[in-house]
DNA sequence: ACCTGAACACCGTTCAAGT
DNA sequence: ACCTGAACACCGTTCAAGT
């Protein structure tokens, strides 16, 4: 939850830190795309919540003000980010079949939101304001609709999109408390035994049996989200069937 | 996402407000669940976000140091007020029927935890830490491996427990953004009479057709969140009767 | 044991000049 | 047009005393 320190040089509380200012050694002025560029480097090393606008400009050797000047506030320099991650997510095609439309999509996109901590949640806060979004809504829309889903076709995109960024999120946000889990697991240990607590038991002994180490780990929570992706798509078939058939 | 300011006098920055202090007005030492009811009063009004240690501090008319003293610090204070949140939500019999065990406990949580915006997320989060979640996940699960779902009980818990919270979560951030959904649904307009989009066309005539008044717009997340549910529910079911056949 | 102040090291944003 | 400083109004937490 709370953002790592930086290595920079902020000593000074305000300020570009040392370093000669842009003035002085007559670089050329910032542009709005080289701010983007610098906060997406800043999120991938440290999530979008893991740097300030301060240590942003420290980084740009400017100060905070010329931010504000040519992005503006700090949501917008957030908004920013997230149109460039997303914009990395590959498309499939309209004409592929809705459900592995959205099996590869989800699939791909989940590497790319992880690599940038904390954009996954912006993006299910955000919605389609987040303008890069507009290809893969128009193929995923598409591909619905030619399965039969008619005016669910909005709905259903949503339910499946919300999830896999909504897991993914919470698997970013699971990154900041390290000990959680741990102490998670130490919780349902205690009730392994416990008879009054055939439940309790039963899930500590599921979770009992699974490895701790960090890419045994990596690769539970993978499975998790394929999972539950898969589950999603076949409760929407679900769906699809009933609508079919009421016809 | 910005917190709205409150109505405390806090101008002295530090200190609690100008009431007299509790020692000067002999008022009795200050008690850890007097600390989190009153966090839970301003969760109430202000969302978990929406207050600061401060600002708790002077609704105590107490010093900042004395939440420190008596509680921890602020994740700590936020965990007391889950904690009390959680408690609130009615856990259904263990001997319910599965699917209708979580259209319960899931259709029931919703408004608790919409009462007290930021705390889903702070589930999604913290995970089983939880304590107050043990009763829920016992009768869960128990309700789970009743049905058969064996090893995958905890799975499908995690899977159907996570959906609902996500999606809260995901409603009480996009309180703080008013503005998103009007833009969000000009920007799908723009697209409505557009042939080289039609998934976008479509998806903008859907939207279209719903009314944006207040009351209609809780109805439609109510429904979508009903109905997210029901899909995992289905989404289960299909993996419960892959494995009874397995057998 | 419990509370009081003040201080510390930060935030994001704004203001008023500068070049 | 763009950048520079300083200032403003906040944070959560810590320190050193007080009662």
């Amino acid at each position: 939850m709370r953002p790592e320190p930086l290595g920079y040089d902020s000593a000074m509380g305000t300020g570009p830190a040392r370093q000669p200012s842009r003035q002085a050694s007559r670089l050329p002025p910032i542009t709005p795309a080289q701010i983007i560029d610098r906060a997406v480097e800043l999120t991938r090393d440290h999530g979008v919540d893991g740097w300030t606008i301060r240590q942003l400009a420290a980084a740009l050797q400017a100060w905070p003000r010329v931010i504000g000047y040519h992005v503006g506030d700090r949501d917008a320099v957030v908004h920013g980010v997230v149109e460039h991650v997303v914009a990395q997510i590959p498309v499939p095609s309209a004409d592929t079949p809705w459900p592995e439309w959205f099996r590869r999509i989800l699939h791909d996109a989940r590497p790319i939101l992880r690599r940038h901590r904390g954009t996954a949640r912006q993006i299910v806060v955000l919605g389609p304001v987040v303008t890069s979004f507009a290809p893969a809504l128009d193929a995923g829309i598409g591909s619905l609709l030619r399965a039969g889903f008619g005016d669910h076709a909005l709905d259903i995109y949503r339910y499946l999109a919300n999830i896999a960024f909504m897991l993914v999120a919470a698997e970013d946000e699971r990154d900041d408390f390290p000990h959680a889990r741990a102490t998670n697991n130490q919780f349902l240990a205690s009730y392994r035994d416990d008879d009054a607590h055939p439940g309790l038991a039963a899930a500590a002994r599921i979770a009992g049996e699974r490895p701790l180490n960090r890419e045994s780990i990596e690769r539970q929570e993978r499975d998790f989200f394929d999972q539950s992706i898969e589950r999603s798509i076949a409760g929407a078939e679900v769906l699809l069937r009933e609508i079919l058939d009421r016809r």
